[in-house]
DNA sequence: GCAGTGTACTTGTCTAGACATGCCTATGCA
DNA sequence: TGCATAGGCATGTCTAGACAAGTACACTGC
């Protein structure tokens, strides 16, 4: 069935996700009800109530009864390897979380880079080297590369105050990430930074986030082996 | 509606997972289809086409147009934190992969282990510890302690030609995982078996599966980090 | 024997209407 | 003014029937 043509409730769910990822709805916002929708598409209440159940599952809406439909709040999506933002973690401890920009500046991209934030080779991008501490204890070392197209203001952020997770978000809030996890010794400038040996073992999370196919940023993020772990459930 | 009792489509539902959690239907087995479960549970056809088309996305169910609906194969469900069995990894690669068992054995559980495994105290547990190889190079030195209740004969199991995350998932087929990742040093031993020196970083995944609330094996998985990565991708 | 066809069975999807449940607000009474 | 209630609106769920589309198998004609 509809080989050339989209069923009907994959074109209201497809209506709705492409409004989330480009901010017609931002986080809270309430959507359409389903009587809307059922007017706006001449469809069926359990058509719209399909589409709307299944990007709840996906975690992209939330719905209240007798209330209504909203955006939901992506930071905290519960995706198995979740995107702690750090900053929240932190607080979430009682602890108090400090930022330090060492680099925030705009940088010719080597071909490496540019090809990973599908930028023509030597234009400008944005670079930022941040460390996070948890009580004056550094935590992270933040290695991030942002696609200015996606960001045009980034480097006008307040770093101390917003973490670039979060500003990133807020420019766009629908991604996907692709992530590699590795065990490995830090650099110079990185042991400097985290206040530990170059022998130590670091626990070192590379992502790289695209929004609707184009590639946001690129990030390095380098943690003490001994001071932090990634953790989290899941089921198959 | 309904505090007392679930929603039909739960209902359904309920039975189909408890079915598959209990191995009634074990992977690649035909599942009723939608018109005995409409004559069994005496519900219409949109209400356990919804319990089986929820279970789809949870990956537990496998549907086929035309055909029927069938128990889905686990092992290659792809959480966002995939966990691939080194065997099938290995050989997806076209290379070859070896195991050597330097431990396997009944031994008393301490405290803790008994604690993690919800075993009485100085009780038996099985403990395997296994080195598997990639073409000859040590890749991970796997120690795990099996819960006997779970998996009576694991010690049976000839793990030359099984890995005991296959033995296991054939024993208890639906599961939780908890998991932490860290990068650390070996411990000697580890060192001694993966041929790497003792202040190499390594990746340590400790894993522990629960099935239908009762733990089943705890496990802690090192990589040498030079050699091994954890990567994928996910979606909000 | 073999190829083509028809039929039965399965999942995939939609409709129109119905009742239940939960939340908010406006209204009316004290 | 303050509280209680009723109505409106939102989601949550179900039914019964319908058509579409893909698969498997038996049957028919060559």
């Amino acid at each position: 069935m509809l080989s050339t043509t989209q069923a009907p409730f994959a074109r209201v769910k497809h209506y709705l996700k492409t409004g989330l990822a480009s901010g017609q709805w931002v986080p809270g916002d309430q959507m359409p009800s389903e009587a809307e929708l059922v007017a706006q598409f001449a469809v069926s209440r359990m058509t719209v109530g399909r589409a709307l159940r299944e990007l709840q599952a996906e975690g992209l809406v939330t719905r209240v009864q007798g209330v209504g439909s909203f955006a939901a709040h992506l930071s905290r999506v519960s995706s198995t390897l979740t995107i702690h933002d750090l900053h929240d973690e932190i607080v979430a401890r009682g602890h108090t979380h400090q930022a330090q920009v060492v680099v925030a500046q705009a940088e010719k991209a080597g071909a490496d880079l540019a090809a990973q934030l599908g930028v023509p080779k030597d234009s400008l991008v944005f670079h930022t080297l941040i460390v996070h501490s948890e009580n004056g204890v550094p935590l992270q070392c933040e290695d991030r590369y942002v696609n200015p197209a996606c960001a045009p203001d980034y480097l006008k952020a307040d770093f101390q105050k917003i973490t670039p997770t979060q500003y990133l978000l807020g420019v766009a809030p629908l991604w996907e990430a692709q992530y590699a996890i590795e065990a490995a010794s830090p650099t110079a400038q990185e042991a400097q930074l985290l206040g530990i040996g170059v022998q130590d073992p670091c626990l070192i999370v590379v992502r790289r986030t695209i929004n609707r196919g184009v590639p946001i940023t690129l990030a390095r993020l380098v943690h003490p082996g001994t001071r932090y772990q990634i953790s989290g459930a899941f089921k198959p």
